[in-house]
DNA sequence: TAAGATTGACTTTTCAATCTTT
DNA sequence: AAAGATTGAAAAGTCAATCTTA
């Protein structure tokens, strides 16, 4: 006999998400420690890879990796005592330090990307019709939207609610 | 100049799963430290209160919360010196352990759900349109039933996927 | 004084080893 | 020996305080 307001479908509606996302990152992490990395660090080195120079100001690097700056400063320490990243120093501001990916760095998500890839298309993109994944990840782009501090405002989802807030 | 493997559409896929995760998780714990919880505290409790008799083996928690059950005990413990749970002793098995939520507990819970309710309607399930949310829903669940080691296998998402499988 | 980054102390979690009961 | 749970040691992350440069 459980109460009421501990079913609340919406409720519900989280501990799907929540299940779907452990699920989906405890397959995901199996693969990185194959090749010696966790999540947060694969994450930290494919940042540097996809961006201008291989490199990337450590406070930009705590925002794209949703970790603190100090959470920052850790991962890049590891990485650089690993070899798979180096500090350089900041042009013109000797307060700023950049992450810089290094060769060992790159090779090292060469070898992790293709298995890491086939994984995510068996669990992810690839138990989804095409048509159902496009939906899905429009819906995720929305709630990213909605959710993160920064983003622009989203508009609402129905005409109720745009009454409301007009 | 981004090298093409590192800029595969799966994988971006995944960075904007764990985007939008981790800004829904953020949001929520607000709402969860307002009452002195953790997610995993409160995830813990509500599990339990939504259990036949209020109580589960501790080995079952850790199941349903994605925890070690080394983790397990940990979360226990912390809320057991709370009064937000107690330990009980399995009826004809005395290696097992029970966690029972207490009625402080269960308060706490009380407190806590209709903030984060109107939370969760805010950020996500009133994120979407109702169609769309539905939707949404149904690809969590397929996913999560896919990533899930213990889930009943899942049918392939087309008929290609049959023909290969058959 | 503020911005950028790091450090110290602490919390939360895991892994491997252990203890008890079956 | 295996199942259920706990414990010690260590990893990884956070907050508040600190250091350096602007």
């Amino acid at each position: 006999m459980s109460s009421a307001p501990f079913d609340d479908p919406r409720l519900t509606a989280v501990g799907l998400f929540i299940e779907a996302f452990d699920g989906l990152t405890a397959q995901l992490s199996t693969v990185h420690a194959r090749h010696g990395l966790s999540g947060k660090e694969f994450d930290t080195l494919l940042r540097l890879a996809r961006s201008p120079g291989d490199q990337l100001r450590m406070s930009d690097l705590a925002e794209q990796t949703a970790l603190s700056t100090s959470g920052t400063t850790r991962v890049v320490d590891r990485l650089e005592d690993r070899g798979l990243l180096a500090r350089t120093a900041a042009p013109g501001d000797r307060r700023g330090a950049y992450a810089l990916l290094t060769a060992a760095g790159r090779q090292r998500l060469t070898d992790d990307v293709p298995e890491l890839v086939a994984t995510i298309e068996q669990c992810f993109t690839g138990a989804l019709l095409p048509d159902q994944l496009e939906t899905f990840l429009a819906s995720l782009r929305r709630l990213r939207d909605t959710v993160n501090p920064g983003a622009a405002t989203v508009p609402p989802a129905n005409e109720e609610a745009a009454a409301w807030s007009s």
